[in-house]
DNA sequence: GACTTTTAAATGTCAGACAAATGAAAATTG
DNA sequence: CAATTTTCATTTGTCTGACATTTAAAAGTC
């Protein structure tokens, strides 16, 4: 591994792109030690504190953890999927927020793929993603829940519909795409009337899953869909009159 | 925001983390400078280096952008769809890589995708996408092709398949699943009769999606992922029978 | 007024030091 | 001898202070 001093990026970048590559490309593999801090500083042929910070942007990627003491160090991090799907909420959660995506854009894929997972949740579901299901079904209609909680009690809800498909990689991919909307969603204001038509399309959607038919799955997501998108108009052109109002007599 | 330098955490780590949640929250908005290194090292009575730490692991993450000079500091970044795409590919590669993901999982959780984005392409795609399917799909077909171009080429086919859906934030989360994919791609050799398959494969979908015939499409994905589950599990047989007689007879 | 030079401010890098954690080896004790 | 305690070396975490480099604005020059 060498780094080129006379390059216009920064020391800690080319260090940190070094190791990154060592490590996908498997010349470092999980658990391996990297060599101490002085060592790499002398390796590179760069000071400790540059080394230090190549180290903590890997770090920053959960491709490394560190450990003090006599032996301690750095080594090579097993990315989990709870890593790697808390980073996924993250991106995902600011690239909405920063790009303004409309809402209808992210409700449409969020949806589609959630329509992905349900045939296979229909085939493999277990006792356990139902049970999850019909226990937030029960909350969302408690009575005095607030916004928030009851859109908590949504993302879960959806979770254990994408569990249920048996399949990490898509749980994974999934769960940053359902979680990331959360703050889109906490922006619309529940009624009664609203939580009830969705309360009974989650019961729709539960009893198509439970029962193994993909194809009711679907409808009731694509209803669920069509319901969210209705709800979230109704609240943004109400939104809208206000703002316009207050235009007109400031 | 104020840290506590009797927590057992590292004190860059909570720097980053105080930051990153006002970056998060709204307290900082996109293309707002940040304090000096200097000043920020006053404010939370700790060193330069390490604020300087705390703002690698936000640089690690794409948070902030850095600028030398008399007008330079830290910046928040506004994310984009580029930035968030190289982060959930490297994110996603490793984790199939280091978690021993199946194939057959891997390419269930892709072709589940794909097939929640086919029915939005049939009905938006714009003749570039067409153009591009047919142009990779003519590529697919050339005799002399390596296996591993032949690979980017499916992924840039998939690729306008996804686009075609016309939803960035779809777009995104796809084109992570399809390419960290293709390291375990690469690992298949395609014949001269598998290659034909896929072609013919591709071809009905490209034709399915400019018809605008969704269950077309869906079911040409559905063939396309049995025949790559198909080869996939042929190619490995022949590597396990190699190397079971290399054990017996060594 | 247009161009050049200077300057100040900021990040990037370096060197050396000490603090704190931690496991292993050495010393002590029963 | 075995168990416990102590010491100690190693490594990361943090601090101080300095210099290099980049950059835009200010000052100076023609």
């Amino acid at each position: 591994m060498k780094i080129d001093p006379s390059s216009p990026a920064d020391l800690s970048v080319q260090i940190a792109d070094a190791i990154r590559d060592a490590i996908v490309s498997g010349d470092l593999i999980v658990d391996e030690r990297l060599p101490s801090e002085a060592e790499l500083a002398d390796q590179f042929n760069v000071s400790r504190p540059t080394v230090r910070e190549a180290l903590k942007r890997l770090a920053a990627q959960s491709l490394i953890r560190t450990q003090r003491g006599a032996t301690g160090g750095a080594f090579v991090n097993r990315l989990s999927y709870t890593d790697a799907y808390d980073q996924q909420v993250t991106t995902a959660t600011l690239l909405l927020s920063m790009n303004a995506v409309s809402f209808e854009t992210a409700c449409e894929a969020r949806y589609a793929l959630e329509r992905a997972c349900a045939p296979l949740s229909a085939q493999r579901h277990s006792a356990d993603h139902i049970a999850t299901m019909r226990t937030e079904i029960f909350r969302q209609g408690q009575p005095g829940l607030t916004d928030e909680a009851f859109c908590a009690s949504d993302v879960a809800f959806h979770r254990a519909l994408v569990d249920g498909a048996d399949n990490p990689v898509l749980s994974y991919q999934l769960a940053g795409a359902v979680e990331a909307m959360q703050p889109l969603m906490n922006m619309i204001t529940f009624t009664a009337r609203s939580r009830e038509a969705i309360v009974a399309l989650h019961t729709a959607i539960a009893d198509a899953i439970e029962a193994g038919d993909a194809g009711a799955a679907l409808t009731g997501l694509h209803d669920l869909e069509a319901e969210t998108l209705k709800l979230a108009k109704s609240v943004f052109e109400a939104r809208n009159r206000v703002k316009a109002d207050a235009q007109r007599r400031p």
